[in-house]
DNA sequence: CTAATGTGGGTGACGTGTCAACCACTTGGT
DNA sequence: ACCAAGTGGTTGACACGTCACCCACATTAG
């Protein structure tokens, strides 16, 4: 019987359009920063971040998509890519040998280590300089609360 | 001199951390909900949404770029993908030889309404419902502060 | 009127993301 | 020992985003 939608009002709606807008346009400046002063995608920063700081430079595949939350697909044609600008490269797993082991290169640590720090700043320029001790304590609770929501829900 | 990065500590961390994994998680499940339940994409809902209800389904491209905060080519991408797909129109303008009028077709506002309705319960499920009143609030505020912010920041 | 410059919009190449299918290896049951 | 099912990973086709460049028309200066 379909009811009716229950569209956002009041603070919903605002809540809800300014958060769509700020994380759109901060994401968008951000990854725009990495590009022009790294030469890397954003893709490539997450890669070489969460390879390198959580999983010591070396890690299998699908543990890294799970890291950083990709899909395997999507993971597998990066690796490549990168693989080919010289940022990584694969090694056989002995234990398994569907396995694959992903390695970062030296030129891939000197390429994370100078964009970690560019990037930082940028964060902290744009986002953490924009809001009081107490609003980042909030946001932090508030994003908490959404992920844990969202774990709870299906789909 | 290049000072070292700044890095971040505490709960600057903490909130943007959560922020990051927070956003990304909630945008990458409610595309996949858009694409899933309504057969587009999150661009086209977007498009769609954008023209239909606030440029009464017929807007200049450029105009409709600046809306969505998009550049024209992607705009223009975007249109000739939906306009193969029946979605929208292209309409020459009088005015400006230059000019071209974006226009929603009859399916191209059966298919925004039918996926708003949607859409809006999946945000209610997966982002309103896991919040108070004033934590709703509380995001409003510190959404508009960051926009705000970055407006006055340089690029 | 005409030439320079600006603006609205399109295009093609290339990097990226997704989906579905696939391959190779491993595991578990019989 | 063997076969079914599961898992790790790759691939190809296609949708999407960006960048640089292009074209047509408009505007302004002279």
């Amino acid at each position: 019987m379909d009811a009716p939608p229950r569209w956002l009002v009041g603070e919903e709606k605002a809540a809800w359009d300014n958060f769509i807008r700020m994380q759109e346009k901060l994401i968008g400046r951000l990854s725009r920063h990495v590009q022009s002063d790294s030469g890397m995608s954003a893709s490539d920063y997450v890669v070489l971040a969460g390879l390198t700081e959580r999983g010591g430079g070396r890690m299998r595949l699908l543990d890294l998509a799970k890291l950083v939350e990709w899909e395997k697909s999507r993971m597998s044609h990066q690796v490549t890519r990168m693989t080919k600008r010289g940022l990584l490269s694969r090694e056989d797993c002995p234990d398994d040998g569907r396995g694959a082991f992903i390695v970062a290169t030296p030129a891939g640590y000197e390429a994370i280590e100078e964009a970690a720090g560019r990037h930082v700043e940028h964060v902290r320029r744009l986002f953490v300089d924009a809001l009081t001790p107490s609003q980042l304590k909030a946001l932090a609770r508030i994003s908490e609360r959404v992920l844990e929501h969202m774990e709870a829900q299906p789909d």
